[in-house]
RNA sequence: GCCCCCAUCGUCUAGAGGCCUAGGACACGGCCCUUUCAAGGCCGCGGCAGGGGUUCGAAUCCCCUUGGGGGUACCA
């Protein structure tokens, strides 16, 4: 093992979204392909909107696409705790030790105070800074606002000049201007750490060497962390921010594009393999012309240094063509397996060792995109058609049909099922579409369909006589 | 507003000065296969944002413009 070790910090305010899976995806096969460590980190420093029901959905969701942890909150680790909502005392323990070293200073200004100060900067059309009006308070001065009985914040002392450099392994140097940053805070009044200090906190504590992680923390939160690790006087890891992935109306991609939670792709049948694989595709490639991989195939072909830097637009339709693919890749078992849950909320009645039902869903499997189609294509298996009025030249050819099913011995295969309905043009004296149209209706009630012949070797000759017996009888009831 | 980033077909991308009359994939269109719907096979449509440089030569390097995105919290 190397000792590269990257981490995935979700905060459990939601369920996995897709963007955030695409992170936790990079960092993942990071990981894999050096040999490194992956860490799950909760970050719920936020107690208003942290719910634990959401780390473990997540938990979950990372867990299906098959993107296991080396250290995180259930299985700890050698830097645990792995929540942040137990490490308030470290943090607490690191802004004091900056107060104490002046780098940080107490500010007593009001929520109120500095929203109306960033109203009127807004208003002026200056940049919403916090003015640093507590930066120099005196000892006395400071004293007598704890008097009155205000709570501090604690806020880092930014340089007031010069440049940050972060070093971006995927888009090189970048510069900021300390100028741009405010004195921005560290722990709040109610002694909670900010997102700011916590993260820098724990990625050095836990020896993180690299940080993966969107564009959107770019610009604002990587200039302010290094100014933190600057002042803890602690070396930074190494940055690697992705390209965003957008919606359809080209903003960055959130609930608003609707269901874009992992779940609900899961609930909809795609495959695991599908999601990793696509998300995978969206700023990275292979660098040759493959792009259908499978996990174990992606941790050897991924490449860290062949991720992009422009965003990329979310594509429904082409995750969709991955997933066809994947399922069209699944074993006879396999498919099987991941169908039945599909076909038992629809109220089929399903049995698991049903054979017949097993060929002929894999049968079938390629010409799915998600498995949530399957019910309704072989709806033919669970239920009889409706009956329907033929005409009598119909009756002619069902009752020649009926006469040869009648005289099978046992279920036709595929092929069989085939060479039965080829030679019915023979003895029917009659063009293939003059009767399988036909035979297609009084079997599955639809005019459209999975190939009769797999429809047929499915259903087995005594389905098949039944339902042709049904639509017969009914033609002579009238 | 200010700061930062990005820029090849509608979309995802290959391309790191001559291999590019720009390659692949999705989508789209046509044809084939086929009782039908899918799937599949074949063919096609379609792009280097614009303008200046640098160079014998630029999609590739530099500058400007334009466009797009992100960030501007006691959220993460």
């Amino acid at each position: 093992m190397s000792n590269i070790r990257v981490r995935f910090p979700p905060s459990p305010t939601g369920f996995l979204h897709l963007g955030t899976a695409r992170t936790a995806i990079f960092n993942w096969l990071f990981a894999r392909k050096e040999k490194g460590v992956f860490v799950l980190r909760i970050e719920d420093t936020d107690p208003t909107r942290s719910k634990k029901e959401y780390e473990t959905a997540i938990m979950e969701d990372l867990l299906w696409m098959g993107l296991k942890w080396d250290e995180g909150p259930d299985i700890g680790g050698s830097y645990a705790p792995y929540r942040q909502s137990e490490r308030f005392a470290i943090y607490q323990e690191y802004a004091q030790a900056l107060l104490k070293e002046n780098k940080a200073y107490e500010c007593f200004c009001s929520a109120d105070y500095l929203e109306k100060e960033r109203e009127e900067a807004l208003v002026r059309g200056a940049i919403p800074r916090y003015n640093r009006r507590c930066r120099e308070l005196s000892n006395a001065e400071r004293v007598g606002l704890m008097e009155k009985g205000i709570v501090p914040a604690i806020r880092i002392k930014t340089p007031l000049q010069g440049e940050i450099i972060v070093e971006d392994i995927i888009r090189g140097n970048l510069t900021f201007a300390y100028q741009d940053l405010d004195d921005f805070i560290i722990q709040r009044s109610d002694k909670t750490p900010t997102y700011n200090f916590a993260v820098v906190i724990d990625d050095y504590l836990m020896k993180i060497t690299h940080v993966i992680r969107g564009e959107d923390h770019l610009h604002g939160n990587t200039p302010r962390q290094i100014v933190v690790y600057q002042e803890l006087g602690w070396n930074t890891p190494y940055f690697g921010h992705l390209p965003m992935v957008l919606g359809k109306d080209k903003s960055k991609l959130s609930k608003r594009h609707g269901a874009m939670g992992v779940h609900e792709y899961r609930e909809m049948g795609y495959l695991p393999q599908s999601i990793t694989n696509y998300l995978a595709l969206l700023g990275w490639s292979a660098g040759d012309e493959r792009e259908l991989f499978d996990l174990e195939e992606l941790i050897r072909v991924f490449d860290l240094s062949r991720v992009g830097k422009s965003p990329a637009i979310f594509d429904d339709e082409k995750l969709r063509w991955v997933n066809h693919y994947h399922i069209s890749n699944l074993n006879e078992k396999e498919i099987f397996d991941i169908s039945l849950p599909y076909l038992i909320r629809t109220d089929y009645q399903v049995d698991k060792n049903d054979n017949r039902l097993r060929k002929l869903i894999s049968s079938i499997k390629s010409s799915l995109h998600r498995l949530e189609e399957l019910p309704a294509r072989i709806r033919f298996y669970f239920k009889s058609p409706e009956l329907f009025s033929i005409s009598p030249s119909e009756r002619e050819v069902l009752d020649g049909v009926r006469k040869d099913v009648s005289l099978w011995k046992e279920d036709f295969s595929f092929d069989e099922a085939n060479n039965f309905l080829n030679d019915l043009s023979q003895k029917l004296g009659l063009p293939k579409k003059g009767y399988l149209p036909l035979i297609r209706k009084t079997l599955t009630g639809e005019e459209k369909g999975v190939e009769l012949n797999i429809i047929i070797s499915s259903l087995g000759r005594d389905k098949v006589l039944e339902r042709l017996d049904a639509i017969l009888t009914n033609h002579e009831k009238q």
